[in-house]
DNA sequence: TCAATAGTGTCTTTAAGACAATATCTT
DNA sequence: AAGATATTGTCTTAAAGACACTATTGA
């Protein structure tokens, strides 16, 4: 019985001109040698602590993407989603404001919506990412996670709006995000340099800028 | 680099008595030969055509449970969590009605709170599968699962509370199950032999049976 | 002052829960 | 008929959405 080939493959998600994308590398090595993928790699058993520890490796090339939001997707897994062999990958997906993402002749933006030509199995790996951020986006903070610190509310609300692909009710979104309780106004601090109102500054606070990630259901 | 041992387990979830219990297995062989633990083996690369066919496969030497509900739950992974070395086990989890679990010498059912003893990280798989049950069956049908059908309305109320662990307002509970639009009554069949009056009994929208493990957020 | 967007008050609509009335069995 | 549980109607309460009004800035 031939080995299973062990991967992590990270879907790194962000919001670049209203519009959901992900970040492609250019592979490096066959198969599918200088064809854009998922970032990705064979598990290291030798320095990596689990799975999750191979995905932040992964990233940990990207300039800038230091300690993203990081979550397990779901494992891919058969004898045919890789040309080498009986494969297993265990996704992730990443969030991460798009000021982070700096693109590179290697490293490219794609919107989800236009993956042709990505091998593999990866335009099923971003479509499962796609879903799962929509579908916690609905219930919960995660969106706060694309945006860059400080923020206004009704920046907020854009990010969830681009993500949701609706428009939210202005009321509800800010009773919803006050019941939340995961953001704090910073005192005094407005946005400025518009003609008009200027809007309250917010952030993450403390106590849930890395919990956000622990429970199933995130708040 | 050591290779990575590639395994899947399967928590079978049930409820007897009451009471969610999970069914755990004799291991046969080394490690912890002769402990309760839960069912699973080696991806077999020559065989399985993913890993939900390996679960599939782990599950068919249970007599009775031929086609449970069965969905991916998460994989655990890292060098200490089997003593044979660094390993990844892509867990899954099954729903099934307690008339379904025969329980043998080597196959128990255990409550999922008093797991003292399994071995590997098998105790957090479970607990992470209940969490994840717990949360699903507040939004879902996903409880149907646990119910052999025909069953009754007060019947399914009973398996949400026992899952949920909560008493549930029974106009709201009906309300929900008409709007989620999964159940149909079978004409005319109603319980019987009980000094009441006897209830409908209702059985899920063929539509439905092998269709509600689709969906991300299942209906 | 005007245009533009931020922030809030309040009414309406919709969903959830409480409670009680009626229905239909066995004994 | 009495006792038990099923089923349904309806009132109350809570959440979500619609809409409009006030607030604050730069041009």
């Amino acid at each position: 019985m031939q080995e299973v080939i062990c991967t992590v493959d990270v879907v790194l998600l962000t919001l670049r001109e209203g519009v959901l994308q992900v970040l492609l590398h250019r592979r490096e090595r066959e198969p599918f040698a200088g064809t854009l993928a998922l970032p990705g790699g064979y598990v290291h058993t030798d320095s990596d602590r689990d799975t999750r520890d191979a995905a932040l490796r992964v990233l940990r090339d990207k300039p800038g993407v230091h300690s993203p939001y990081l979550e397990q997707l779901a494992t891919f897994s058969g004898p045919a989603r890789d040309p080498r062999g009986w494969s297993i990958s265990v996704a992730y997906y990443a969030l991460v404001p798009d000021t982070l993402v700096t693109e590179a002749a290697d490293a490219v933006l794609c919107p989800v919506d236009d993956l042709r030509g990505v091998p593999f199995d990866h335009a099923q790996i971003v479509a499962s990412a796609v879903q799962r951020v929509r579908n916690k986006s609905s219930y919960s903070s995660l969106p706060v996670h694309v945006c860059q610190e400080p923020f206004t509310l009704p920046q907020l609300q854009a990010v969830y709006e681009a993500l949701l692909g609706e428009s939210l009710n202005k009321v509800s979104f800010r009773r919803k995000m006050d019941e939340l309780d995961v953001l704090e106004a910073i005192p005094g601090v407005f946005s400025s340099g518009s003609a008009h109102r200027p809007a309250q500054l917010y952030r993450v606070k403390p106590a849930w800028r890395h919990a956000l990630s622990l429970s199933e259901r995130a708040i």
